[in-house]
DNA sequence: TCTTTGAGTGAACATATGTTTACTGTAATG
DNA sequence: CATTACAGTAAACATATGTTCACTCAAAGA
């Protein structure tokens, strides 16, 4: 039998109440800790239901199915919540799918920052942001995984939404190119042009790298190579080219 | 009321038999055609079926979903046939996946063979390409649109059966351009990974396309111009390439 | 201290789903 | 002509789904 202390509502997984370890048995709120502060108040704990619904579709996710076969019930199964609860926190799995976006474009950003601040030796900064890159990608499987699935996937305003993040991503990434005088001889339409297909390219490297069976240092060396390559001719054209 | 001559479990789609115009009206098949053999014979109409079940499926995801999203029984539904008849055709819908994959498959060799006959004159082949690829996924929209969001989709099975067909495809492109002379100072290795390139550039052009609003030439022709310049700037980092 | 607020609950609902079963009627086969 | 094979049907099933509602009960606010 489930502990009486707990959701008697989920079988499988614990409720988020009992993840967080929360003050919520008798002796303890009542006479150990009278009058202290909860370790979390009410809108950090809404905050933690909703970020543990976003992760468990994520983790649906990475299960192997697209964003819009997954069911509202699931995910609040996964996320240890009564189906019902959804409903405080997104009024549709569209919403929460867009939720995750601004997550993703958040991360990617992230990725900018990190790739500006190596100080750019400009010969070895190839292999170099392909390698923070790869890191990257590792850190963040989850939202990767979203991302390169959901830029084509079903919904059209889940994929636009991603879209729009990825261009934001591809601009500036132009910015910093012009900024860092990489590619002067480009135009700047030619250098948009440059970015899209380079993060195209980044979007289709990091869909493999996904799909690399785990712990295989070998092939992780190989798509860096390739990688790596394939970024290479794109700027060895970049260099190459006259309106 | 329902015509009692075709299916009365379908209320929406017609019966894909009524759709067929068969025979199967009395004085038709008893009197006025006694001795003729049937317009379709057994294997005929399993196959039409089969047929209508797959372009069900694609239809209904050109209406905004993955695949994986898809249920039996709305593709049945939509096929005009009843949920069990799927069975006779298919173990489950993953295998009808497959088939599409297969389907697309054929269908890309097409392409490449039409691209291949054109005699390929040497420096306006890249633009008249492109024109031939925008026509073509035009007239295989949904096909184009099942291997785009596929190829990245939810499902491993699929996305890795798709992406076979993807690697074949650009494999035999790598042959046709040694064959044609394109890019002789490339070693095969680094043809292959140009043609990977490429052909990663065409799918993420394909699903751009995709998601273009109908009949609007004047961005379809931007369409057409960025394809170009991506595609040259390829090619003009291939010809600089140095091992 | 008392009152209000609102995140999470549990139960209920109507509907959609995958799969199995026995069946029907026609084309193929002898 | 009689028999068989089999694509498509109808119905039933157990289960999963989205959404709603009145509820609890602890934190926030008075």
């Amino acid at each position: 039998m489930t502990n009486r202390l707990q959701s008697h509502y989920k079988p499988n997984a614990p409720s988020i109440l009992a993840q967080l370890n929360l003050v919520t048995s008798p002796y303890l709120s009542n006479i150990a800790l009278p009058e202290t502060t909860p370790l979390l108040n009410r809108n950090e704990r809404k905050l933690r239901t909703r970020s543990a619904l976003l992760s468990a579709a994520l983790e649906l996710m990475s299960e192997g199915r697209g964003f819009g076969a997954l069911s509202l019930r699931e995910i609040t199964a996964r996320a240890g919540v009564v189906p019902a609860t959804f409903y405080r926190h997104f009024a549709n799995v569209d919403e929460l799918g867009l939720a995750l976006v601004e997550e993703s474009g958040v991360m990617l950003r992230r990725l900018l920052r990190d790739v500006r601040r190596t100080g750019l030796p400009p010969t070895a900064m190839l292999k170099t942001s392909v390698k923070i890159y790869r890191q990257f990608i590792e850190e963040h499987r989850a939202h990767f995984l979203f991302v390169v699935t959901e830029r084509s996937g079903g919904s059209p305003i889940l994929r636009a939404a991603v879209r729009r993040e990825e261009q934001h991503f591809s601009h500036e990434m132009a910015l910093d190119s012009r900024q860092a005088g990489l590619m002067p001889g480009l135009s700047s339409q030619a250098l948009e042009m440059t970015c899209t297909l380079v993060v195209g390219t980044m979007m289709f490297a990091a869909s493999e790298l996904l799909d690399l069976p785990k712990n295989q240092p070998t092939l992780e060396t190989e798509w860096v190579e390739r990688f790596v390559r394939q970024l290479r001719l794109i700027f060895l054209g970049a260099r190459a080219w006259r309106e």
